[in-house]
DNA sequence: ATGAAAGCGCTAACAG
DNA sequence: CTGTTAGCGCTTTCAT
């Protein structure tokens, strides 16, 4: 590889200058500049990133932390990943998925050992001890997702409150007023105090509640029989449920099959509405569903932009919430009638 | 942070001895590596990862190169992720997932820019621009599957000849002759040439045909709808099939609960067994499915010592194939009954 | 067994 | 606008 130390001799300039046409930190004139390009095209040049991080103290590396053990990379995710890169990119930052463990440790040593200028958190649960290592060690971090009290952290997430809020405003419209939520059941995982869960269901209760509806929740595993056994339980509880607002991706071809098992068509006799879904999810059941996207790529977006903000002295606190948008099912299918 | 100068002072010895200590690649006096060590401690020392990477010109990163864009993180790949982080880790390596996309330049910059040291590259398809960009730039790299001429080329891969011919042997000696296969529709994608797939539906035909048995192959979504849609077509076109292999888990539910539907009891008319698939997968079926589960772990663990060997002057080829293991659906329902 | 010293390739004052 | 130069923190001969 051609040093920088090369590029300056053969264009006959002084390895500063290379370095200003390379990063661009200083003016440099249009004459000189050509010479700099010609010379690097001529050698191939490549900028040395490790010697570049040591010198400047700073990668331009930002780790995504993704506990690659306990949850998979599903669709919202992975979408969110990959905004995220590519907002990296633009600003000149290298994101990549950092599959460190929890561990105190395995942070420090990304941290203090120099590799990652700054770290986004994922899959962040209402007491995450990830968050209060970054805070003790005075990281550069933002989080996709709250933890129970995030006043003082940066933050992007779905506002799930308003997203369930949008979700029972449209079963209200719709005519229903006995509403049941399925979500995916965690108790006993790693992953018990997932915030997107513990928030959906606290915000269904009281929404309900306040509403004057009757709400009924339930839990299911994460797959199509999950879902039917959702749609038996739920029916159990409430024989008389015409709206549904599930929040497990993976459940909803079971939950619909379950619900047409037991007499109940969907979506004449029973509404179903998938939050934090994709319009891909929604459409891998029989009929379509109505789903609330989850709006991934937004917050892939802003969650970079805050971070490199703060990395170049930004103080900005970043606190932002966005709900999932409704995409009606584009459906052939009988329209929802109004409730009975 | 603490600097290795700062320990050296502490512990009353050179910085030269501090590195040693640190890296084990000298012997170093009982006594004084405990003064070290005991100065370390003190001082919250961390080695620091750039200054490293820049004197031994290794970075001690691994790359995993994943499309992202194309492909989702599934299990399989999750399950062979973490096994690659671990055995990286053991080895004294960080293995990072790296978004980079395929081009040309972004892995040049990876590789000559210094980032990593080597490179796994994951979901190959049968002619794949990745290889041979990191066959023309001399790259430490290997790959999860395999060109469709991979004789030169480092590699581990899933052996879809041999657990085809497994899975057929198992349906074979049920009793069954007339047999299909359900593979992922990845027609017009960039995955068309997606080496999973096109193995396994060679080697089904082919071995289908030596064997003599009637052979159908039917492509789904990857869906329950899918799944459903898949059933629909095999049965139409051999109304008498009564075994299949499936190999995409998102099809399961609805292929059995598609056979269902169209009178086929699961398992007692028809055998289905899911191969590149896990005990998870099969479970998520009514009834839980037979499997052939994908070696993922074997195949990270063996990848990244493949890839270390070579980083550290080895000179095997690595030309290593794991066939999936069967896993009995551990049924309580009905066995299969020798096919009619 | 330990230490001195010469870099690794680049950045960023500072000087001109 | 361009060049000089002192590091960044660590590795690694080569002496001692």
């Amino acid at each position: 590889m051609a040093t920088m130390q090369q590029v300056a001799d053969r264009a006959g300039v002084s390895i500063a200058t290379v370095s200003f046409v390379v990063n661009g930190k200083k003016r440099v004139s249009e004459a000189t500049r050509s010479k700099v390009t010609q010379a690097m095209r001529e050698l191939g040049y490549r900028n040395n990133v490790v010697a570049r991080a040591l010198a400047s103290r700073r990668t331009r590396i930002l780790a995504l932390l993704f506990p690659a053990l306990e949850h998979r990379l599903d669709k919202t995710a992975l979408q969110f990943f990959t905004s995220a890169v590519t907002r990296a990119a633009e600003l000149g930052y290298h994101l990549v998925l950092w599959p460190s463990g929890t561990t105190a440790d395995d942070l420090r040593g990304l941290l203090s050992g120099g590799l990652a200028d700054g770290v986004v958190v994922m899959e962040v649960s209402m007491h995450d001890p990830r968050i209060d290592l970054l805070v003790e060690v005075d990281a550069p971090f933002v989080a996709i997702g709250r933890t129970a009290d995030p006043s003082g952290l940066p933050f992007v997430d779905i506002d799930f409150e308003r997203t369930v809020a949008l979700a029972l405003d449209r079963l209200e419209s719709l005519g229903h007023r006995r509403v049941g939520l399925v979500v995916e059941d965690l108790d006993g995982t790693p992953m018990a105090e997932y915030g997107p869960r513990v928030r959906t269901e606290t915000a269904f209760r009281q929404e309900t509640q306040e509403r004057g509806l009757h709400g009924t929740v339930v839990t299911t595993g994460p797959s199509a029989v999950g879902g039917r056994a959702a749609a038996r339980a739920l029916l159990a509880a409430d024989p008389d449920v015409t709206g549904i607002v599930v929040m497990q991706d993976d459940a909803n071809f079971g939950l619909v099959s379950g619900l047409t098992a037991a007499g109940r068509r969907v979506p004449e006799d029973v509404s179903v509405i998938a939050i934090a879904s994709s319009d891909e999810a929604g459409a891998a059941t029989e009929p379509v569903l109505t789903t609330m996207n989850a709006p991934g790529s937004e917050l892939g977006r802003l969650a970079v932009e805050s971070l490199v903000d703060r990395l170049e002295g930004g103080d900005q606190l970043t606190h932002t919430l966005i709900p999932c948008a409704l995409h009606e099912a584009d459906s052939t299918a009988p329209a929802p009638a109004p409730c009975p």
